[in-house]
DNA sequence: CAGCAAAAAATTTGATCATATTGTGGCGTG
DNA sequence: CACGCCACAATATGATCAAATTTTTTGCTG
């Protein structure tokens, strides 16, 4: 089941990652080192080394006083996001365009079908889920491991709040440019599909910043 | 002299961080925790947890078998985090135009005046640290602490290389568009500033790419 | 006497360390 | 050259100390 292998406190990082894409921990929710170590029943240090590498990721923050919290994102911070994502996850696309045999689009493109039932069902979980996988999925075949985890670094910031927006909104009204993206990539089109990628990371950036504003 | 007020992991992650960038820290070299427990005389729990952190930054990688060292960067590397660079600090010497008074510009001015003369006695370190200290005061007034921590992040990736290739090439070869760019801000042009910035980047990177291909 | 405010005690949580345990790489021997 | 033993470093825990928050108590005022 768990990864016997893998040290413990690299499993308690993954289990907090989860739980901060897709899991119940809400933006301003305080986290406890201590209620952590006893509710996954481990010692306080791999907790401790988890969380550190957490909130250098953006994932959670130090407020100050010792404690640690999920972050609740600002206007201004969506608006930075929404470019360095759009930089850098359309440049992802374009790389990865050239890298991909059909198979792998026949893969994404399921992806993108389960997407689209998670949407009808209004499963905002798997919704959540599979938007990730997506984009994952698709920039794994980009081979720049560097803006990989920039992107992936950004996911784990705004995860949380988009959650709460999905939650307010359904999953109706989420973006999904996925189609024109895998149409692009049929094509071999590097630049559709950057171009494609940088309007999907545009409109859900901008459904944030509604969605907060009307908070 | 120390700061007594912030936890001694916080200290450990700052020495570290000088280190990397402006210390002895040689790219393959490889980190133990005990060493630097030793070494700065605390316990191994905030050394673990300053590691932790680094290695988030990727100031620090992982070697699979619980071994850490300084990361060696590949062309593929250099490569991804020209554009990255490229792409946020142009857009935070952009947001940063607008903001800069007069005396603001006067101190940046005054910090490449510095590194002038650093360049001139050939003194690799001093150069190092002015480089670093005039991007991060310009990037300090974009008001964009995403962004800015994006792009510190690459700083502390690329740096022990950076430190290489400088010591091997000397700092006259070094790219300085900082002239460029004080012209724009004091032109108030946001757009030309960021162009001068990623004009910066990009020479700086090209010359890595240049340097390791002859190593 | 009631209500509020300030101070003090208690509880909770975080930070650090010392120590036991486990896994890895190196080295010698068959 | 392979196999097993040894030493060292990393991992993880629990204990201990310090800091902060919460609760309780106390004292003052209306």
């Amino acid at each position: 089941m768990s990864d016997t292998k893998s040290p413990v406190h690299e499993q308690v990082y993954h289990t907090l990652k989860s739980q901060i894409l897709f899991g119940d921990l809400v933006p301003g929710q305080p986290v406890t080192i201590q209620g952590l170590a006893d509710a996954l029943d481990v010692g306080m240090t791999p907790v401790r080394e988890a969380i550190r590498r957490l909130i250098s990721d953006g994932a959670l923050v130090f407020q100050g006083n010792r404690r640690v919290s999920v972050p609740l994102i600002s206007d201004s911070d969506i608006d930075q996001m929404k470019f360095a994502r759009s930089s850098i996850e359309s440049e992802l696309s374009r790389r990865a365009t050239p890298n991909l045999s059909p198979a792998d689009i026949d893969e994404l493109e399921r992806i993108d079908q389960c997407l689209d039932s998670m949407i009808a069902d209004g499963d905002i979980n798997g919704y959540l889920r599979l938007n990730h996988a997506f984009h994952k999925a698709l920039y794994a075949h980009a081979h720049a491991p560097i803006l990989r985890d920039l992107a992936e670094r950004l996911w784990l910031r705004f995860g949380p709040s988009l959650r709460v927006v999905s939650g307010r909104f359904g999953t109706q009204s989420m973006p999904d440019r996925h189609k024109d993206i895998i149409a692009a990539l049929r094509e071999g089109d590097a630049n559709k599909a950057a171009l494609a990628t940088a309007q999907d990371v545009e409109q859900g950036m901008e459904l944030m910043i509604g969605a907060l504003a009307s908070a």
